[in-house]
DNA sequence: GTTGTTGCAAACAGTTTGCACGAAA
DNA sequence: TTTCGTGCAAACTGTTTGCAACAAC
């Protein structure tokens, strides 16, 4: 199942090459924080996490968008606004996270291409995308 | 139309009354900025345009959290991550926003409680809420 | 060997706060 | 007259950058 979600290190060293970038033990050690449990977490979370390992803060500020231009992390809204990331498969994606524990499932059917078509044919407008997700408690926080 | 989408003063000064709120010429100010428009605007667009008002930062800074409270401002998130501002009707509201120029179009139909639905059976989550938010070119940027 | 990456610390930007004054109720 | 809001400036938080040493290729 994690396999599913996550990439063992030669995909994500394949990842890095593909996009002429390389790859680096800080680099993974920064993919692999994000991908161990299929949550979100701020940067913050991730710069005091890694600094037990010795990477910089820089190094986690310069990582996180170049995962994300790898389509390897994406960037979620939190209701209270703040930003935080998981770990995804590339291609289009919509969260479900829960906003005590920060968990996140994903999922793809989303539905809004006959509301996108609609709302062009009223608007005039072209549209490139739209961004999409879902908050709530899961069930193991709701039971609480 | 725009009496639809913004609101007169006497209903902004009600909508701060009933929420036990003081109404002052700066907080009217500031709704005024936001909703002369149809457009998103940054906190910075604000401060800006503010300043010559003699209006100074920190009263923006606390009156936009304020606005939103009160259900006249909305929140949206642009494709680059910046939090920009839109004067909206209180209620379910989403925004059709234009990447280039800033212009949002409202909608309300989201059709989004079956997917809801499905995901809460799917999931076992308490689903509280969602974020949608489309994004493009307005015709007028698109044939530009 | 060449080029890109890292860690550090300093710089920077955006946001919040303490406080004395002034305005709303 | 009381209470709350405002403006200013300082403080604070989160993020970015310059640079010398270092590691990937």
């Amino acid at each position: 199942m994690a396999s599913k979600r996550t990439r063992p290190n030669a995909a994500v060293r394949d990842a890095f090459r593909a996009a002429g970038e390389r790859c680096t033990p800080q680099r993974l050690a920064v993919y692999k924080f994000f991908s161990q449990h299929r949550r979100s977490y701020s940067i913050a979370d991730a710069v005091d996490a890694l600094a037990a390992e010795a990477i910089g803060q820089a190094t986690v500020y310069r990582t996180v968008p170049l995962l994300q231009d790898l389509g390897l992390l994406s960037r979620i809204h939190a209701p209270s606004g703040e930003h935080r990331w998981v770990a995804t498969r590339p291609g289009h994606f919509h969260a479900l996270a829960c906003r005590s524990c920060g968990r996140v499932e994903e999922f793809a059917g989303c539905d809004l291409d006959e509301l996108e078509a609609r709302l062009a044919r009223r608007t005039g407008y072209h549209i490139e995308g739209h961004h999409m997700e879902m908050y709530g408690l899961c069930r193991a926080c709701a039971s609480r």
